[in-house]
DNA sequence: GCCAACGTTGGC
DNA sequence: GCCAACGTTGGC
């Protein structure tokens, strides 16, 4: 059992554009940068806890508790045409890209970036580090549980 | 909209 | 394999 902090920006998928589709699911499509892809492909796995990050929106922070719901596929993006992640150098045969799922498991009371800093628990969050950019990362089990029992309210 | 930080690309 | 140029991220 890992745990993780995936980023979305809010006007591309909000919490509650999450919570609104069938089985609360989203195909995490999209992520094109390596060492997140290699996250989601080589490490991630059923059940894994989620934070749902919103970035780059006027109130950055953590918007609720989802959870990894299916094993890394080919992300269905690259081979699209129409689609601004499409990639012409993947193939059906050679995917280059892949995504898991991932489902709402509580839209929680936004918990905001100026309030994470201010926890001396959360200091070495990877998403809290300067200059950090990655989409995906990693937790430490105490980070989730300080976040998910101390900080988390309904 | 600004800009610092970082990743990727491509010429050599 | 170096590295300059360029594009992107994301907080502010």
């Amino acid at each position: 059992m890992r745990y993780w902090l995936m980023k979305s920006e809010p006007g591309d998928c909000s919490i509650d554009d999450l919570a609104a589709l069938p089985n609360q699911a989203v195909a995490w499509y999209g992520v094109r940068n390596y060492q997140a892809r290699n996250f989601m492909r080589d490490q991630m796995q059923v059940g894994d806890g989620v934070l749902f990050y919103h970035s780059n929106c006027a109130e950055p922070g953590i918007a609720g508790i989802a959870r990894v719901a299916s094993h890394a596929y080919p992300d269905a993006k690259q081979f699209d045409k129409s689609s601004k992640y499409f990639d012409p150098k993947a193939t059906q045969e050679t995917p280059r890209w892949f995504n898991v799922d991932v489902q709402l498991v509580k839209k929680i009371a936004l918990l905001p970036l100026a309030e994470l800093r201010q926890h001396p628990e959360l200091e070495r969050m990877r998403t809290l580090q300067r200059g950090n950019r990655l989409s995906i990362t990693p937790l430490d089990p105490a980070e989730w549980k300080f976040i998910t029992t101390q900080l988390v309210h309904d």
